[in-house]
DNA sequence: TGTACATCAGTGAACGCGCGTTCACTGATGTAC
DNA sequence: TGTACATCAGTGAACGCGCGTTCACTGATGTAC
């Protein structure tokens, strides 16, 4: 199977593949999708990429790091995919914000295998600290948005944004891991996983406006 | 290496083994814990337990097979380690609940083996049915404790439990999976997660109480 | 514009290795009588 | 209590396979002059 987009010109795909590193990381995503992070190999990777099992070498030290390179683009996309969501909190933030959760559940069950690669891949983030970095960069979105809704809030009841922020994504992450995932995985539950967010949210935001703390 | 703990007789182990299935059982968690649920072999476990490549086939019929009584008895423990914090809601609701929650991070931070096989093994609940039912009676633990705190909250403000129960355990979960496992795909935070969800769980509470909804 | 050369990005054959799995076997254990 | 027999739970040798990795190589591309 060749990367090559359909609507590309041929390529006449001579001797040198001419973008081999792409149809590498495309290669890797549909074979985890099959089978999972664990479910691929090196060479099955060549394989589908059309090239010989030394090419790869080329370009990746080895296959952790091929998968590390995949987990750092789905961070990248994630977190171009919250920033559209969240869109500088237009029309206001309490709306882009419910925007945001879903965006995160939207990418869990629409990319079910960039998603195990960065959350699932059990890449070392001591040895791919690149990795934490985007990850980081994604998560930071997460942050601006808090700090735009909680400068909605009355003084005095303003949480601190990172708090909130590590809030909000626990509790994304765990619905989307449990049950949103785009896999044998999810377990069913009786609502769709975005009223489950948006409820649980509407509570948690109730609770920081009238609480007793 | 065997796996007859040191205080036992010697067993003086002969031709048969004798525990051959919990042996494969504790080998396959200590390879999880150095290298993941994807990294580890039926051979290796066999070699760790000290048999032939071909015992392991008179107990499970493959490797998926060993994986999935891992995580079965995984949820069994879980669920017994939620059942005893609560334990039954004494001395309030309130108190137990805070206990079941730091219950649930406890176990992914001691048991990071089990933890991943059952939540990040990608075994499918197809192929696995006793695995969900494992898991929905660990559930089941956390259901019955938000019914019994709905309780203690005025009619009229009384939350469908599964609902709160669904909250919970993604909260939980994802504060689990993201900052208290025990290795090294563990994200920092500033605080414990510990702290992280016991200020969850109040403002949820809160909101709960005195929400605008 | 042409030519020489350096570099890049692939080939393909080869290797050792460990895994999964099967097989006929055999030692140990349990049970009927 | 002994004996015969069935069954259980292991052995160990063997096999084919695919993976990871290395190697000398070579076709294609870019660039200096």
């Amino acid at each position: 199977m060749s990367w090559h987009r359909n609507g590309d010109p041929p390529h006449k795909r001579g001797y040198h593949h001419g973008n081999l590193r792409e149809a590498l990381i495309n290669a890797a995503l549909a074979l985890i999708s099959e089978k999972g992070p664990a479910g691929f190999t090196f060479a099955e990777a060549a394989r589908a990429a059309g090239v010989s099992p030394a090419a790869p070498y080329r370009h990746y030290r080895d296959r952790d790091a091929l998968l590390a390179d995949v987990a750092s683009r789905g961070f990248e996309a994630f977190e171009a995919a919250l920033r559209k969501a969240w869109d500088g909190g237009r029309p206001t933030p309490s709306d882009a914000f419910d925007r945001l959760g879903r965006a995160y559940l939207d990418f869990a069950r629409r990319e079910p295998a960039q998603f195990s690669a960065m959350f699932e891949s059990g890449l070392s983030f001591k040895t791919f600290p690149e990795l934490a970095k985007a990850g980081d960069r994604a998560f930071e979105v997460l942050r601006e948005a808090c700090a735009g809704l909680i400068a909605t809030l009355p003084e005095g009841r303003r949480p601190p944004a990172l708090m909130m922020a590590l809030h909000i994504w626990s509790l994304s992450h765990g619905i989307a891991a449990l049950f949103a995932r785009g896999d044998d995985a999810r377990r069913p539950i009786p609502m769709t996983p975005e009223d489950l967010l948006d409820a649980a949210v509407l509570i948690y935001r109730d609770g920081l406006r009238g609480g007793t703390g």
